[in-house]
DNA sequence: GCCATGAATGATAGCGCTAACTAAGGCGCA
DNA sequence: TGCGCCTTAGTTAGCGCTATCATTCATGGC
């Protein structure tokens, strides 16, 4: 369409080209880069004009220099979060580059010692100027300390409050949990098991705990509870342990949608039609959910939305601005078609 | 454990202060950052001790600033990516890492005219110096030729040679499709039905033509094929019309995992049990596919591998360096509990 | 009318590194 | 012994911006 060709004389415009065609210096030039006040309306309007006329955008690595910061933000993630990595990149994304940053991420592995001593690494090469860390490698003991150390300021997304961070992104997963023991219970069921997570982790302990202290108010008993790690094969350990269980349970709650997959998998061999006679829930709200069969009532992360407030936060902490409190969306239960009143015989 | 703190005495040690320590000029601490081979062993020993000795590491942007690039690279991906993006971003992140580059990540839409738009806006606003494209954006008519314009160094990720990048890393998915139609053909399916992707898409296309193409050497007739555009709906969809044949077919090939979740999910709707009387394939290798209930024959794409070997030939790109023709690992043919020979008599 | 006041702009020194260009030795060879 | 040559190391001018001064110019109170 329009031809937004650059009257490119071999190379990027500078931001003396951009004063010199507007016939001003450099340094009112860059007043105006930086939306200092001290500029007469009419030569900013100028150099506005010049700027647009040559298509000029200020080279972020002359500016960081000058600045002594990078305009990068990093994201460290792992590979457990796979299957949102791409929701929170945007989410990042779009925010960041409304202000002026990039993005680079970086996948860590999650070894106990490894971990921290890699993100520093990393903290220490890319030369970032924030960091927003996932879970479940927010919750290493010890990574925030080690990043204050390393002047990075840092937000993180956590099911629970840590100190250290400069900001803490909450996700109440507890809450979320004990919304499906709410919903499980509303249906009818009593005879309840759960799948955990490793309870190593903050947000298999949350989610354990959540949905216990939920039955409690019930006035339910947790039937049976086995720990898994998130992985398929523990949920198909755990389910062919809970499968064996006489009398049946009726529903299984399952940490995340992983190891929910692994009790479908093993109702199925077994025979057990889902939902009824026994009703499967998950957690995560991921991808995988909904294609399962049946589809998988789970509890949905809003992570897009959280990864944008993380940024906003961290970007106003680089900045030194002040910190509001931010109040992310709330987790979101889905009710697909794993889920359904127990069997009158077997309530 | 050992207490790595620089001797930072208020700021990061720059290269001046190497070269303070080494008693030398910065000239030639620069000269051995960069390899030179102007340096006598002796400076250079004590040169390389005294980096260390004060931690020091050079300024990326200031090394930016001064070669006129930016040690970055970028990887535009999109939301099909999601389930091998962090694979991705593994394989890119070792070599780049090993060679002294970050990595930048962006998720593109796909809509026909907005995407090229947003790939250049990134490309311009990042000024990163060469960049990895997956399929299916580097499929996308005239973006190679787009970035050509914008100077930058591009190496695609596709199932088919494109002119126009710096270089292609083939995936040869037809060969794989091939491999699928040959499995099934020799485990005696006759009636094969094809639920094929969007033939707009270059990978869609090439797994059918693959697919297609072997079952001809086998001397078997496709029954029936069904567009989907790679989506769960449009594999339910489609999986409603093969299933309503008569004869059943025998076996379904879905050109992507989640279209074959949706087959599977009729099929289970219709009590047609798999992998007998209907086998089921995907492609992709996702993590989704040991998740169904039965775990799904499927393709592996090797695409940790392939990004390790984009990298490395973008950054030779970028340095100037000759390319030498880079072999990817072929694909692999996964085989799971989806599949398995026709029931005598429907064979 | 004169100087304090303040707004608008300019000159210029870095930010930390690279890369011409220069300079200083050491050596072989006539 | 003197000369050019090669090797090694230093000097210094940018890269494109920011930000600290300094400067100019209009204004207004006395």
């Amino acid at each position: 369409m329009n031809s937004n060709a650059s009257f490119n004389n071999g190379h990027e415009p500078t931001i003396s080209d951009v004063a010199d065609r507007a016939g001003v210096s450099i340094r009112t030039v860059s007043r105006v880069l930086n939306n200092s006040p001290r500029v007469s309306d009419d030569t900013r309007a100028r150099i506005e004009q010049a700027i647009s006329a040559l298509n000029f955008r200020p080279s972020l690595r002359a500016r960081a220099l000058a600045k002594g910061r990078s305009f990068l933000i990093g994201i460290v993630h792992n590979d457990r979060n796979a299957l949102v990595l791409d929701t929170v990149q945007r989410g990042v994304g779009r925010e960041a580059t409304r202000r002026g940053y990039e993005v680079i991420c970086h996948s860590t592995p999650l070894e106990e010692e490894g971990a921290i001593e890699d993100v520093l690494a990393f903290v220490r090469r890319s030369r970032i100027d924030g960091l927003i860390v996932l879970p479940p490698v927010s919750g290493i003991i010890g990574l925030p300390q080690a990043l204050q150390a390393e002047q990075v300021a840092t937000v993180a997304l956590s099911a629970v409050p840590i100190a250290g961070y400069g900001s803490v992104i909450l996700s109440r997963e507890g809450d979320a949990a004990g919304a499906v023991a709410d919903y499980l219970v509303a249906l009818g069921h009593q005879r309840i098991a759960m799948v955990t997570g490793p309870q190593t982790m903050i947000s298999a302990i949350e989610r354990r705990r959540g949905f216990i202290e939920a039955l409690d108010r019930n006035e339910v008993a947790l039937l049976h509870e086995i720990e898994g790690d998130y992985s398929l094969a523990s949920g198909v350990a755990a389910a062919e342990q809970l499968l064996s269980l006489s009398p049946l349970p009726t529903a299984i709650f399952a940490a995340n949608d992983i190891m929910a997959a692994g009790v479908l998998k093993v109702a199925s061999e077994r025979r057990i039609s889902v939902p009824r006679p026994l009703s499967v829930v998950g957690f995560d709200g991921s991808l995988v959910a909904e294609l399962l069969t049946p589809a998988l009532t789970t509890v949905a992360r809003p992570f897009g939305e959280m990864a944008e407030i993380a940024t906003h936060q961290l970007i106003d902490l680089v900045e030194g601005k002040s910190l509001p409190n931010a109040t992310p969306p709330p987790l979101r239960l889905i009710i697909a078609q794993s889920t359904e009143a127990p069997t009158s015989e077997s309530s």
